[in-house]
DNA sequence: ATAAGTCTGTTGAAATTTCAACAAACGGAG
DNA sequence: CTCCGTTTGTTGAAATTTCAACAGACTTAT
C-alpha cells in the first residue's frame, strides 16, 4: 500500500492531506486496489456505479460506441487522476459507456458513500476530502457550461469569438496564449480545422483580433 | 422564517431532512434571507462567489452579455430551486455573469463552506445535505456531458440520432416520448428548427425511425 | 363552431461549413 | 544547413445549414 503514497499524494482528491494522515484516511474510506490487464473492463457499460476510481499505475480509457458502431475514446485517465466520480456521486443506475484498462493497470476503487458520509470518527481529513471532491466536480461543471455556451453558437466565428472572450476574461487581459494547437482548438469548438484557420485570418484582416500562432489579442 | 419551510421542504438540497430538523439545520448552516427588488443584482458579475442561493419567492435569472452586446437569459430559478452552487463550490474568483431578480424576490443565501464542512456538532442532517449537494452537481455534470457529446457532432442528423439513442437508453425502450417541442429540441441540439423538422421527416422516410409529434421509435 | 394563435413540416435560395488537396511555415535531427 | 515530418493557411467544390416565408394541423378561448 505504502508504495502508492507518492501517487495518491498528487491526487487532487487528497489535496491538503498530509502523507502521515493518508494512511488513516485510506482505512477510513476503505480503498481497495485491483489489478487489470490490458483491455479488461474496469467498469462495464450498464452497471450501477458505486465507486470512485483512482489510477495508480497504467491508464484507463472511457470509450463510447456511437450508432454507426464507431468506438471512440472520450477521455483517458493517467496515474493520480480520478474517474467515474460524477457517476458515483449521482448514483448512476446504468453507466452509459465502458471504462477499460488501456494497459496493465492498478486501480484504487473507493466506495463513494464512504467518502460523502463522514465516518463516525468524523476525522478532519475526511472533511477535506469531501471539499476536494465537491470542488473537482463543480469545476468540471463550470468548464462544461462554458463549452456548452461556445458550442451552442451557430457559426465558427461566433464559437471562436466566444471562446476568445472567455479566455481573455479568464486571463484578465486582452492578450493571451491558448493551450491548443489548431486541430485541438477546432475539436474543442466543434468545427472544421481549415474553416477555423480561415476564420482566424478573416478576423485578423478585419482588424478584430491580432494573432500569431497560439497567441491572441482582442482589439 | 417558519413561513418558508414549505418551500425549503421542496428544495432538493434538503431532501430526506424532516421538517422538524430543518430548523436546526438552518441554524447550523446560518442561512440568511435577503430581499431584492425587480432587476436588482443578487450576485454581480466579477464577484467571488461564496454563497449558494435558494429562491424563496419571486425568481432570479442568470444573464450573459455576448461580444455583440446582446444580453440573453441563460436560465432562471424559481421558488425552491437553487443557483450558483457550482460557482460557490468551485470557489470561483470572478462570477462570469450577472444574477438578477426577475421580479421582487426573497432569496436565502448560505455560505458554501458552512455546507461542505460539517459542523462541530456533526449533525446527521448535515451529512444528508452534503450528499444532496454532491448529487445535484454530479447529475448536472452528467447531463452537461451528454449535451456536449450531442453538440460536438457536426450534422443535424448525427446530433438528433445521438440524442434519440441516449434517450432510448435512458428509457430502456426503443419507443419513448421526449419532453421538448420542436423549437426547444432544436435549441437543445444547437440546430435550426426547420432543418430539424426536415431531418426528422427524412429519417422517417428512410425507415430509420417512426415518429408522431414528440413520440419516437427507433427501428 | 369559429376565430386567433401556436406549432410543425416544406421549400428554395443564400450563407456557411466541410472536405480534399496543396503550398508555405515551422521545428527538430542529423 | 538541409532534410523530413508536422502544423497551419488557402482555396474551390460539394454538402449542409440557416433563413424566410408559407400552409396545414392543432389548441384554446369565446
Amino acid at each position: 500500500m505504502k508504495k502508492y503514497f507518492d501517487i495518491l499524494k498528487n491526487c487532487i482528491l487528497f489535496d491538503g492531506i498530509e502523507r502521515d494522515n493518508l494512511e488513516n484516511m485510506l482505512g477510513c474510506i476503505n480503498g481497495r486496489i485491483e489489478e487489470y490487464s490490458k483491455g479488461e473492463a474496469v467498469m462495464q457499460e450498464g452497471i450501477a456505479v458505486k465507486d470512485i476510481g483512482i489510477v495508480l499505475s497504467g491508464a484507463v480509457q472511457i470509450e463510447r460506441t456511437d450508432y454507426y458502431g464507431n468506438r471512440s475514446i472520450i477521455t483517458t485517465a493517467e496515474p493520480g487522476e480520478i474517474f467515474a466520480e460524477s457517476f458515483a456521486c449521482a448514483e448512476t443506475k446504468e453507466l452509459p459507456f465502458c471504462i477499460t484498462a488501456a494497459v496493465k493497470s492498478e486501480i484504487m476503487l473507493i466506495d463513494c458513500k464512504r467518502v460523502i458520509h463522514t465516518c463516525s470518527r468524523s476525522c478532519e481529513f475526511h472533511s477535506s476530502m469531501i471539499y476536494n471532491l465537491m470542488k473537482i466536480i463543480a469545476t468540471k461543471n463550470i468548464l462544461l457550461n462554458q463549452r456548452t455556451e461556445i458550442t451552442s453558437k451557430r457559426t465558427t466565428r461566433d464559437k471562436l469569438m466566444t471562446y476568445l472572450l472567455i479566455t481573455a476574461k479568464k486571463n484578465d487581459s486582452d492578450s493571451f496564449s491558448i493551450p491548443y494547437d489548431r486541430q485541438t482548438l477546432a475539436d474543442f469548438l466543434g468545427v472544421d480545422r481549415s474553416g477555423l484557420s480561415a476564420e482566424i485570418s478573416k478576423l485578423r484582416n478585419e482588424g478584430i483580433i491580432e494573432s500569431r500562432k497560439n497567441r491572441f489579442r482582442l482589439l
